[in-house]
DNA sequence: AAACCGATGTTGTATGATAACCATGCAAGC
DNA sequence: GCTTGCATGGTTATCATACAACATCGGTTT
């Protein structure tokens, strides 16, 4: 039995916590824009840790964008908040209402590029889907690998969309999502899901193949219902 | 005359230069992933900085995902690059085939926004798009505050779908989309294009007041494609 | 009133030290 | 032969202190 206990390796760094706790301060609007952060040494009395780690947190907060600092000024929350990247936090995520919401969004983006993939797919690109599903046919439902060629499959329709951003895009809330499913950990096992999951993967390519956009975004759309009755999330009014 | 010219105050801080070299090393190849970073003494010595810039730089690194770090290990490079931030580069977007792609993402979030807003919105979320709108028929047409009014009621409109992250998602984009037209400088001017354009969200607003999520759809296709010609785009086949 | 000047506080950077941790090799024991 | 235990060196994580660069403010001088 290859226990396999799921590196519980969460980042124990002091300064990602101390950059989480300021970026809480902001979020939940203790902080307001244009308003000056405590100075580094109060920062560093208040959390417990030395001013260096501080100002590890700092930098990285200023590189996402939500504050900015002078030297010989201070610390200010940014104007416009996240102006540079993007991040969705992880405990945020373990509530039901939000995990549903990025659910839904992901969903958005897959109909749609499956829609646009049917209408722009190349053979190059309906080799990579192809060559993507024979590798999770191979795969044991559940394991590690399963999911991530499974993912693969998904990451080849939206690069038929020929739109690297919603390649970009995509994959980034569906890791999310995976990753909060994964530590949830509910998640049905069965032999006879992974020949419905797979059918559900032949229907979506072969719409693509077809370049029936309309077919496709209905078999990508049933995919994600299945998918989401899999991990046990009760869908709402579909359509 | 106010010149004001664009903040050229790139990062002064050395951790940045540090960073941003690091990086460059790692999208160029020659780091690849997996690769063992050497360690903080050696990169404090070959950059001529102290080790303390090179933690900060490590930090803002590792917070964005590419690189991964293990106290009494080391550094090493990120087999999947940006997992836990998405970020956006702005001189890849000045490419003409960049730029349309995200627009065109931007369009489906907005379109399936204002479909799934159509049959969520509340009495609040209509008083908001509302009082958007009349702040944007006031300001003068094109002017920095008719953008941001035009960002804002954009904003109500996603946040009528009570969905957070679509919420953030959009605006993310359409900052991004917003900050490149103004950085071509090529948008037309006239106040006729204001009626239009006002009228076009006009007919937005009555879709999701009545319910009607299809024409909700249509009017922001029509709305995107409106904008889309009004920053000189050439816009392929929509649908 | 305007310009200069110094005191004070803050961030930016440097330096050295300590603790926690990992990898490796080697010897002892089975 | 194989494992266990330990010592050793190397690396990151953190701390503490010091100094330089810069901004702000008040007082002084012009």
């Amino acid at each position: 039995m290859t226990l396999k206990l799921d590196k519980v390796n969460r980042g124990p760094h002091l300064s990602t916590l101390v950059a989480s706790s300021i970026s809480r301060e902001i979020a939940q609007g203790r902080l307001r824009p244009g308003d000056q952060l405590p100075t580094e040494q109060q920062l560093a009395q208040t959390f417990g840790v030395s001013r260096n780690v501080v100002r590890e947190a700092i930098a990285r907060l200023r590189s996402e964008g939500r504050i900015w600092s002078q030297q010989g000024r201070g610390a200010f929350v940014a104007d416009e908040p996240n102006a540079t990247v993007l991040t969705i936090d992880f405990e945020a995520l373990q509530q039901a209402s939000a995990f549903q919401s990025l659910f839904e969004l992901r969903g958005i983006l897959e109909v749609q590029a499956a829609a646009l993939a049917a209408k722009r797919r190349t053979g190059d690109d309906l080799l990579a889907m192809k060559d993507a599903l024979a590798t999770m046919r191979a795969a044991p439902y559940g394991s590690v690998m399963w999911l991530k060629t499974d993912l693969e499959f998904h990451k080849t329709v939206a690069a038929a969309t020929d739109n690297a951003y919603m390649v970009q895009f995509l994959m980034f809330v569906s890791e999310k999502v995976r990753e909060s499913i994964l530590a949830s950990g509910n998640q049905q096992r069965s032999e006879d899901l992974a020949a419905v999951t797979l059918g559900e993967h032949q229907r979506i390519l072969d719409a693509i193949e077809a370049g029936d956009a309309d077919e496709a975004q209905e078999a990508m759309r049933a995919h994600l219902h299945g998918a989401a009755s899999r991990v046990g999330l009760a869908e709402e009014q579909s359509k």
